[in-house]
DNA sequence: AACCACAAGATTGGATACCAATCAACATTT
DNA sequence: AAATGTTGATTGGTATCCAATCTTGTGGTT
């Protein structure tokens, strides 16, 4: 059994990685000890590993919240993220045998039964998947360990943004790669890689603000037991900015601005994820 | 000021990277609280961060060592540090403006004079240095960060291992890197930066064990009042087995066979690190 | 009404003391 | 000598306390 700082930092970053904690929410010591029946000191250990994964941000005397990356960051994170992924493209092209190539395979057509089959949820869960499998075929766990995290952030990025793009051009990206790469082209390949980022990335717009719609009690009750997991606790982004009915509690406001300046075209929101 | 279990992390990082803390020396929580003259808590925090940045691994109910990474370990930190590398070489070669050329080539000229000037303690730290400056010309703190990462990680390694290479032919790679890049010769500067890395990994025999000729106390010592910093405090690694003179100390043994059996051919140690 | 100063409350960072569980090394027994 | 307790040391964790700092609310001032 890991410690238990550990167990609880795995389970904010499933609830920041859900989107049930959203970025600038805060994450009061009191509050998440009395949450998980530990003590105070047991939370922070928990939060500086948060911290550590870029998942949080920790200000003196002012306390924790959840990570929120300005724009700027957003797009270092997928550069990095575009950088890794071109770099395994290139060592698997010379070092991945059959069995590999035939895994990749698999699992993309696996991904377009469910597309096809209209299980949305689980054709997420495989598109997001498929950037794992792909990186774990370089069997290098350092580099895994790096791009899980990389892809943990793009994640929570996503909740802080606005996503406006065309998802169906997303879906075959995943096949092509894998034909390329088979075939050798390398470049071609790679070029598809930051072609495939950049189309989330171009789509997306940067809200100001964003409320939180439960309290960390609330978001975290469905991980407390080890029972249920929610299925798609996600909701397409609030953007309208004067949407202050519900309890906006707990979030970490720069007390200047909160004026509604997003109005965002929403051809089709993020609920579900790009891959 | 940040928090105190962050600058005690520091520290320790600090000490492991100046090969005073070797790999498999024990990280006592107790001891340290009483070097930093801080609780225990404080030191268990930073042991945390220590262990996050993968410079020490705590073992439940046993306690933290500084990480002593396999060979496998070794050869993945350094697959993943020429895969960023490659990585953000080919951006420049998109991206870089001529200041940036300026400055690295600024760089290179001014370890070439630290060469020849006999200055091997400066050459030392440019070479390594090169790295962190190349990577930071790419303008991703993200990718910054995860650079600096590995690097800590090999410099960690490179007291596990007895270097055994042409240190020469290692000395123009930063300088023909640059030029291949400026030249738009991307592919082969690719291929230079790997062949750099090999040429160092290739050279490596790692050692089974290696013992600690210092207390924690007294490696941290020079770093406790923030005075002087310790210029050249690291000697060649002892490879004869049986050198049981010194004060062995607080160093994990698995029990088994501490006999006599790496006798590197040390054409060169690796007193000036490979950069 | 806007604005500044100041006091009160809340939160964090940290110290200390204490306890249970576990591990390691030693001592004992066979 | 091997197996088996026993004991001490260390870790993981809790509870309590305290100082420093931040936030907030209050009240006076313009």
């Amino acid at each position: 059994m890991s410690s238990r700082s550990q167990t609880i930092a795995d389970t904010l970053t499933r609830a920041i990685i859900d989107h049930r904690l959203v970025p600038g929410c805060k994450l009061g010591e009191r509050e998440l000890s009395e949450i998980f029946n530990v003590s105070r000191i047991v939370v922070r250990q928990a939060l500086i590993r948060l911290a550590d994964d870029g998942l949080a941000q920790i200000e003196r005397n002012r306390g924790a919240f959840v990570a929120k990356p300005s724009m700027q960051e957003a797009m270092e994170i997928y550069d990095a993220l575009t950088l890794v992924e071109q770099g395994v493209a290139a060592q698997l092209s010379d070092r991945l045998g059959p069995a590999g190539w035939a895994e990749l395979r698999h699992h993309v057509e696996r991904q377009r039964q469910a597309v096809a089959g209209g299980n949305d949820a689980l054709a997420d869960v495989l598109g997001q998947e498929f950037h794992t499998v792909f990186v774990r075929l370089s069997r290098n766990k350092v580099m895994q360990e790096i791009h899980a995290q990389l892809v943990r952030r793009t994640t929570l990025l996503r909740s802080l943004i606005t996503a406006d793009f065309d998802y169906c051009n997303l879906l075959d990206d995943h096949s092509r790669v894998v034909d390329l790469l088979e075939k050798g082209r390398l470049k071609q390949a790679m070029d598809l890689i930051d072609t495939h980022h950049r189309a989330v990335v171009r789509g997306y717009i940067m809200d100001r603000e964003v409320f939180p719609e439960m309290t960390p009690a609330e978001a975290l009750a469905p991980y407390l037991d080890g029972a249920a997991v929610p299925v798609a606790p996600r909701k397409p982004a609030k953007t309208s900015g004067n949407g202050d009915s519900a309890t906006h509690v707990h979030v970490h406001l720069p007390k200047i601005d909160r004026a509604p300046t997003s109005r965002a075209s929403t051809k089709k929101t993020n609920r579900g994820l790009p891959s």
